[in-house]
RNA sequence: GGCGGGGUAGCCAAGUGGUAAGGCGGGGCUCUGCAAAAGCCUUAUGCGUCGGUUCGAUUCCGACCCUCGCCUCCA
């Protein structure tokens, strides 16, 4: 069975089939970050959301194009950079450098390509310039050009696929207003703003001016150069569904750059956004986190993962603390399992049991029902226990198990724990406590035992013997 | 006002026209010198409310209540 996806185009499950006549290799586009400050665990999730449609391609054997854009140039950059007194490349470079390490963090594959948007003005310009020529974009006295919707509807082009709004009907609030340059019509949005004393040093030439790109403009020019006009897919926030997204549609495929009957997108994909402790997050509830924030209360990338990837993509996930010290219990019980198996493969190799991986992985296939896989992961887990107690399990099984393991993991990529290396000095205190009970010296023992406790180790005692495990 | 998600145990969260996955937490047990750790077992006659369709509804239909999101900063 192949995989099935939630196309917010069409609003439906489809089977995913990619463009690619071999049907081999598939382009993906992810919404990237806007640089100006840290991601917060909100944005976080739609970004593992991402990883995690990657690595189901991948595990469905598709040779995968990722690419995410920086987009290192907007209004809040701007304002943030004059604020600071530094250069736009400083400021932004320090949050792009910070947006990398955490996605590694959180344990998310690093995209193919990462273009800035501020290296693609060239680009920008010549997207620009087509829809400029082909009568779906004008200067507007205030030296800005705008994407006429009106010109596009007349083209006989339709805008508003991803979301069904009624523009005689939309209400004109405060953020209109504000957002009101010399547009002909409400609903045209910029391509190129034209410069404005509050830009300062951020500015490029162009045909129209000297400016910078509009905001959705970024991500038509560099999905297209990487991925070409027509692509599979297409994912983000379900708040970029309008305008962004809507808006990327009209003005890539204003250019008419796409083959005869293809769009330019052929999947789009939304994530739903997450609550945390029940409310929208927001600084004042004091309930908004970075993945710094969560790190600093020592929860580790991989348990933030993990939380993050427990609900379907397509709900609102209540993200709370508590759920974060659920994850790390569920981890250890994950851990434990496979740490034992290891043990008993001692080194020895077997290829993965296919009928097991296709039963962890087969709620995946479901519109990434991740839900239903780690159902299976945990049934196969208390089995997979069962059998160890009573040793029924086999090197080469267990190595087998492993193997499977190995697999279902490239999709959840919650990663495989790290053989315990215990120190020599730890491993003295644990024969040294043996000694003792042998002897019957219990408070010395006991002693021993408070001792490795205050070093981070905890004992225990099994039939096999006594080993240290670290405390988490 | 328009459009779109949701309401399933203490918490998180799947799912199905035929009688409720899984995780956390709780409880019990095994192991142990005692513990701890680990493991096993257990934990919703019930799926927002009220009607309807049906042999049968948590699932389909209708109404209502509550909640969240989008409607030109937004993951």
């Amino acid at each position: 069975m192949g995989l099935k996806l939630l196309n917010t185009l069409t609003r439906s499950v489809q089977d995913f089939v990619p463009l690619d006549p071999s049907g081999k290799n598939v382009g993906l586009y992810c919404c990237g970050p806007t640089v100006y400050d840290y991601a917060h665990i909100g944005n976080w999730r739609t970004f593992v959301f991402g990883d995690l449609v990657r690595r189901s391609l991948e595990f469905h054997g598709y040779n995968v194009r990722h690419v995410m854009n920086i987009t290192d140039v907007d209004d809040k950059i701007i304002r943030r950079v004059k604020e600071t007194g530094g250069t736009l490349s400083d400021f932004t470079g320090k949050f792009e450098k910070a947006f990398l390490e955490d996605l590694a963090a959180l344990q998310c594959r690093t995209p193919h390509h990462t273009p800035r948007a501020t290296e693609h003005i060239p680009a920008i310009v010549d997207l620009i310039s087509r829809l400029v020529q082909r009568g779906f974009a004008y200067q507007a006295p205030d030296g800005s050009v705008y994407f006429s919707i009106q010109k596009y509807r007349g083209a006989g082009c339709c805008y508003g696929q991803l979301v069904h709004l009624n523009f005689e009907e939309m209400r004109t609030g405060e953020r209109v207003a504000n957002d009101e340059y010399a547009k002909e019509s409400l609903a045209d949005f910029a391509l190129w703003k034209a410069r404005v004393p509050e830009d300062g040093a951020v500015f490029w030439p162009s045909p129209w001016g000297e400016g910078r790109p509009g905001w959705h403009i970024e991500c038509s020019a560099m999905s297209m150069q990487l991925l070409g006009p027509s692509f599979d897919l297409h994912l983000g926030g379900e708040d970029l569904m309008f305008p962004h997204h809507e808006d990327e549609i009209a003005q890539s495929e204003g250019t008419g750059l796409q083959p005869e009957g293809q769009r330019f997108v052929k999947y789009w994909m939304h994530g739903a956004h997450l609550l945390v402790e029940g409310r929208k997050m927001s600084k004042s509830l004091g309930n908004f986190f970075t993945l710094r924030d969560l790190i600093a209360k020592g929860f580790s990338g991989r348990e933030i993962r993990y939380l993050l990837l427990t609900a379907h993509y397509r709900e609102t996930f209540n993200f709370t603390l508590e759920g974060l010290q659920g994850a790390r219990s569920s981890l250890q019980r994950i851990d434990e399992c496979i740490g034992k198996l290891r043990e008993i493969a001692a080194g020895e190799t077997a290829g993965a049991d296919d009928a097991l991986v296709r039963q962890l992985s087969k709620p995946l296939e479901d519109d990434l029902n991740i839900s239903g896989t780690w159902g299976a992961v945990f049934e196969w887990i208390r089995e997979t226990n069962r059998k160890l107690a009573e040793n029924s399990i086999l090197p080469a099984q267990a190595a087998s198990l492993l193997a499977s393991w190995e697999k279902i993991d490239g999709v959840l990529g919650v990663g495989l724990p790290s053989a315990a290396v215990v120190p020599a000095e730890i491993l003295a205190l644990v024969e040294a406590r043996q000694a003792a009970r042998k002897a019957k010296d219990f408070k010395q023992s006991d002693g021993l035992r408070d001792e490795l406790k205050a070093k981070g180790w905890v004992i225990e005692d099994t039939p096999k013997g006594a080993r240290a495990k670290r405390i988490a």
